[in-house]
DNA sequence: TGCAACGGGGTAATCGTTGTCACGGGACAT
DNA sequence: ATGTCCCGTGACAACGATTACCCCGTTGCA
C-alpha cells in the first residue's frame, strides 16, 4: 500500500539524483575515473550503496560497442581436458573483470558457424575457439580478437595455440624403442582429424628414425571411443606378428587398450598413452602417459588473446605448448625376448 | 584507398534502407513476425543476406530488459561432475536459443556474491547456482529466475535440485552389510560441507538400521583429496580392529583409498565409492560405485528454470534426482572370516 | 451502406550508459 | 596582465533494436 511502488531497477539517473550530481559524474565515480572531487565521489558512492545500484551491463555494452565477455568454443565441454581449460580461462577472465560465455561446437558445421556468429553478435571482447567442422573464412572481415586452439581453422590463415602433437608422439615411440621394442603398434582415431594425423605422423617419424618397420597390420585407425579401441587391440595382439608395445593416441582409446590387455592377460605388452587419465597409476602396471596440461594451453591462449585485444596483430605463428612424459611403468616394459635373454 | 570505407557494423537501419522498408518492418522479419507480406519479407531477407546483417544483441537486450543468456555458477568448472552438468545445460540452452555464461564461485563469499550480482547486472534470463559460501538473502528482492542445485542456499528459503545424498549413502552401506560386513569404515571429507554431512548421516542410518556399531576409529574425516584419503586409509586398516569394508564418500577420496589398498596388498577389503570415476572398472577388483548422473541433475535444473522463467513461482520443494548403484565387484566382496567358514 | 476488424506498414520515443564538447575557475608561465 | 592548461562538472546526443502508437486501405458482416 505504500505510495512509492519501487521502480523496477535503479538507474544511474537515480543515483545521480540522490547524490545531487549529473549522471555523467555518477558514471565517472562508478567507472573509477579520477577526475572527481573527493567530496562528490563520496556522495555518489553513498547513493550507490544505499540504493543498491548496479550497472546495467547491457546498456553499457551497447554504448561501448563491446561487451565485457569472452567466448570460448570447444568440441565438448564435458571432456576433462576442455573442462580444465575452461576452468583456467574462467580464472583468468575473473582477473580481467570479464565474464565467460561457453559454447560447444560439436554439432555440425552449420551450427558451429551460427554459434560463433551469435557470439560475435553479442559483441564479445574476444574469442577462443577450437575449430571443428566449420569454414572460418567469414572471420576474415570481422574485427573481434580471436585465438584458435588445438587445431588450425579451415579457410583462415591464422596462428594457433597448440601442443606439439607430432613431436610428442615421436618422443613417446622413441621412448618405447629405447626400451628395446621393434614392433610398436598404434591405436588411434580417424586420421582425418588433424590431431590424430599429427600424432600418427610422429609415430612414423620415430619408426623411421630408428629404422623400424612401418606395417599396416600394426596400425589400428578409426577408433572413436574406448569400445572401438578394445576391439582393435584384440585384433592387434592376437595375430602371429603381435606388437610388443602399443602407442595409444588418445586417453579415450587408452582406456580401451588397457581393458583389452587386462582382459586377455597381456599386461606384458608395453603401453604409452597420449593423454593422461585418472587412476592411470592405480592399474598394474601403471600406465606411462604423455600429458598435455590443459591449464597451460588455456593460459597460453589467454596470453595470446589479451595481446590481440591490445591490438597486436596475429603474425601467423603458432604457440607450441610443451608436453611431458610421465614414466609409470607400462612404457618402460622390455620385450619378452629381451627379458628371456637377460 | 577505396572510397567507401565500409561502416563498422551493419545495422537494421541499413537492411531496411536496402530493402526499401522501415526498420520496424525489417525488425518484424528478423524476429519472425507473421504480419509481413511475402514480398516484403523476401526483400528484407535478401538484404540481410547480402549485407551480412547480424542482430546486435547488446542493443536488443537493453531494449528488452533481459539478455538471452543464462548464468551457471559452480564451485569448480574442471570437476568432471560439474563439467558434465555444464555440458548438459549448454545443450539445453542451445535449444532455447540462449547462450551460457559460466562462472566459478569457489573463491570466497565476497567474490561469490560479486559474481552473482555481476550476472544479474547483465540481465541474464535465468540463473543456476551451486551455492557455496555466500549468503543469498540479497536475491530476495531480485526478480531474476533462479534455481539452486546440489545444496540449499544460505539466507534464502528456496527449493533445490539435488541428489539424495543421505539415502544413497545409506543404501551403499546397507549393500555392504548385506554382504556380511559388520565393520564398515567411512572415508570422507570435512563434515562441515553439507554434502559430506548428509552422506555421513546416511552411513550412520545404515549402521543403526542393522544394529552395527558406530565407532570413531572407523571414521576418517577431513580427507580433502586423494592424498589425505591415502594416509587415512592406511591408519584405518593397520589397526587391530580393521574394517572389512570401506565406504568412500567422494570419488576423489576413493582414488586415495584404492591406491592405499593396492599399495598395502589389501584388495580383499570391500569398497563402495560415492561417485564414479573412469577406470573404476579396470582396477582389480573393479570398484563398485554409486553414480549420480550430472546430466540428470542438470536436466532437472533446466526443467525447473524454464518453469521459473515461465512465471511459475518456487513452491519451496526440492527436486530429488535418483542415484544408482553400479555393482562391479569391490562392493560385493565378503569378509574374510565368512569366506573361511564357508 | 456503414463500420469494425485486420493486414501491412511507418514514426518516433525509449532502454541506461557513456563519449563529446563546453564551461567556469584556479594555477602557472610568459 | 593575459593567455594556456587542467580540473571538476554538466548538457546532450548517440549506441542499435524494439515497441507504443498511428495510419491507410480492404474485407467481412450486420
Amino acid at each position: 500500500m505504500s505510495g512509492s511502488m519501487s521502480r523496477k531497477v535503479v538507474r544511474l539517473r537515480d543515483v545521480a539524483d540522490a547524490a545531487g550530481t549529473s549522471t555523467k559524474t555518477a558514471s565517472r565515480v562508478v567507472n573509477g575515473d579520477s577526475r572527481v572531487s573527493p567530496d562528490t565521489r563520496r556522495r555518489v558512492e553513498q547513493a550507490v550503496e544505499s540504493l543498491g545500484y548496479q550497472v546495467d551491463v547491457t546498456a553499457r555494452s551497447l554504448r561501448r560497442g563491446v561487451d565485457d565477455t569472452i567466448g570460448i568454443v570447444v568440441p565438448t565441454i564435458g571432456d576433462p581436458f576442455f573442462a580444465k581449460a575452461i576452468e583456467e580461462i574462467e580464472k583468468r577472465s575473473l582477473d580481467l573483470g570479464v565474464k565467460l560465455l561457453v559454447a560447444s561446437n560439436s554439432y555440425s558445421a552449420e551450427t558451429e558457424r551460427e554459434i560463433v556468429e551469435g557470439l560475435i553478435g553479442r559483441r564479445v571482447a574476444g574469442l577462443i575457439i577450437t575449430p571443428e567442422f566449420a569454414d572460418y573464412s567469414f572471420l576474415q572481415r570481422i574485427p573481434t580478437p580471436t585465438v584458435f586452439i588445438d587445431r588450425h581453422p579451415r579457410g583462415l590463415d591464422s596462428g594457433v595455440v597448440r601442443v606439439d602433437d607430432q613431436g610428442a608422439a615421436r618422443a613417446a615411440v622413441l621412448h618405447l624403442a629405447e626400451h628395446g621394442h621393434r614392433r610398436v603398434a598404434i591405436v588411434t582415431d580417424d586420421l582425418t582429424i588433424r590431431t590424430s594425423k599429427l600424432r600418427h605422423l610422429g609415430y612414423h617419424d620415430a619408426l623411421r628414425d630408428r629404422g623400424l618397420p612401418i606395417e599396416e597390420r600394426l596400425e589400428a585407425h578409426g577408433c572413436r571411443d574406448a569400445h572401438d579401441a578394445f576391439s582393435a587391440t584384440e585384433a592387434l595382439i592376437s595375430g602371429p606378428h603381435a606388437p610388443t608395445a602399443i602407442f595409444s593416441s588418445r586417453s579415450e582409446t587408452s582406456l580401451g587398450v588397457v581393458r583389452q590387455l587386462h582382459a586377455s592377460g597381456r599386461t606384458d605388452i608395453a603401453l604409452i598413452s597420449f593423454g593422461d587419465f585418472v587412476t592411470a597409476d592405480v592399474i598394474t602396471p601403471a600406465v606411462t602417459a604423455i600429458d598435455h596440461d590443459p591449464a597451460m594451453l588455456a593460459s597460453a591462449a589467454m596470453d595470446r588473446l589479451t595481446e590481440r585485444m591490445a591490438g597486436v596483430p596475429d603474425d601467423g605463428s603458432d604457440t607450441i605448448v610443451p608436453l611431458r612424459l610421465i614414466e609409470r611403468g607400462s612404457g618402460e616394459l622390455t620385450p619378452a625376448h629381451l627379458e628371456a635373454s637377460a
